[in-house]
This record gives structure tokens, C-alpha cells and sequence, in this order.
DNA sequence: CGATGCTTTCTACGCGGAGTAGAATCGGCG
DNA sequence: CGCCGATTCTACTCCGCGTAGAAAGCATCG
């Protein structure tokens, strides 16, 4: 995902590969753990003659606001939950999210 | 977890058990499960004669509100995502985040 | 047209965590 | 001291993840 993430457009298995090539994985690797991110609809793709373009379903703050948001539906008392998480952040962007309510 | 913090205060394991009754579950598998949430610092215990008193390391909306930071910790951005957040969540809580903010 | 070379699919192996529980051990209490 | 519940140790299964090999699809070059 921190390779789709990073990217402008689609990317190929191959472009996805070189991105990672510090970890020399095999291609079939990046296929099946792309093929796995489809299956999670994380990321999806359209075919392109012989292989595949993938990109993300969601931009990355989207992931993690839709994250937050599971981990917001365990709390039966959503306010009160919502209330210590404000306490857990630093002033600063309790600030920020204050200009963001106006 | 759900028996711990819906418990006034601490619980023995036979408890805990008593509680899920229902699922017919295992002494063993509830100690079991105890020591592994003890593990992970979900729970601690302090020893009563022959059994132990459990308790959650902290509350439910503790708990949610930590999550969400993990979550939160994932974005490079944490502005956006915390924004891409607040128009994830229904209107009627983000009236309710701006009067936590006052 | 067929060989060549990518791309993809199918299948699989090892690892670790969660759910479950049996066997053995510990430690009060009568 | 012996009994019985509580605890610990160990283990089994299922599942997801990281990894990759073997095989099949298919476009292109000679």
C-alpha cells in the first residue's frame, strides 16, 4: 500500500516490484499479496493488454479515517470515547481540529 | 474483555466464566485467554488467596480512544486524516467534538 | 506460425496469533 | 494430611500474512 500510496497513477505488478526492489522479492510475491489487497477491496485494478494497472480504493488519510472509524464503533459510549481521545492528542492538533469544525 | 468492563470490579476467573456461561467454555480456556489479554498488558491481576482478581488496564473508551490513535499514527499527514475523519463521523458528533473542544 | 518472454493464476509452506482445552501442578481449607 | 478448585504448561486447529515455485495465458518478434 506505501508503494500505491506513494504513486501518481496506477502501477503495474513489475512498477510495484522495482519499488520494492530493495527486498528483492519474487514476482509472484507482489501479485499475490496485490491479488490479496483486491480481495480486501484496498486496492483494485483494470486490465491493460497482458497485465494489470492497481491503485488504491481509498487515499491513505481516507484508510485511516475509515480505521478510526472501526475503532470508534467498539466504544458503546461513542462520545465518551471520542472525549478521551481528544485527551490523547497533543494540544496542538486539538487545536487544529478545532479550526477544522469552523 | 466485554465481561471485564461491563464488571463493577475486579473478577475472579470462575467469573469471567460464569458470565459466558453460554458459550460452555473451558475453565482452562478462560485462564488461558486471561493470561494471554494479562500478556499484552489488557489486564492485570492481583493474587486473593487461592484465586486471582482480574481487571481491564483500562477503560473501554481508553481502550477505543488508543485505537484510534494507532490508527492516527499510520497517516504521514495527521491533519488530513484527522480531517478526512471529521467528515467521516455524522454531524451530530462533530457538534458534539466542538463542545468537548470549549 | 511458433518460440520467447512477461504477466497472471494456482498452490503451498512456515510463522504467529486467537480460540479452545487436557494434563499436571499448586495451595488453601477442613 | 488429603481434597478440590485455581493455575500453569502444553498442544491442537484455524486463519491471515509473507513468501515463492510451477504452470498457464498471451502478445510480439523472427
Amino acid at each position: 500500500m506505501e508503494v500505491l500510496w506513494a504513486a501518481t497513477g496506477d502501477l503495474t505488478a513489475r512498477e510495484v516490484q522495482e519499488a520494492l526492489a530493495d527486498r528483492e522479492l519474487a514476482t509472484t510475491t507482489v501479485l499475490t499479496v496485490l491479488g490479496r489487497l483486491e480481495r480486501k477491496q484496498l486496492v483494485e485494478r483494470t486490465r491493460d493488454g497482458r497485465a494489470h494497472h492497481y491503485r488504491p480504493t481509498a487515499s491513505r488519510e481516507d484508510h485511516v479515517a475509515e480505521l478510526m472509524n472501526d475503532a470508534l464503533d467498539g466504544a458503546p459510549d461513542r462520545g465518551a470515547a471520542l472525549a478521551r481521545f481528544l485527551g490523547s492528542i497533543p494540544r496542538e492538533e486539538r487545536r487544529r481540529l478545532r479550526d477544522l469544525l469552523d
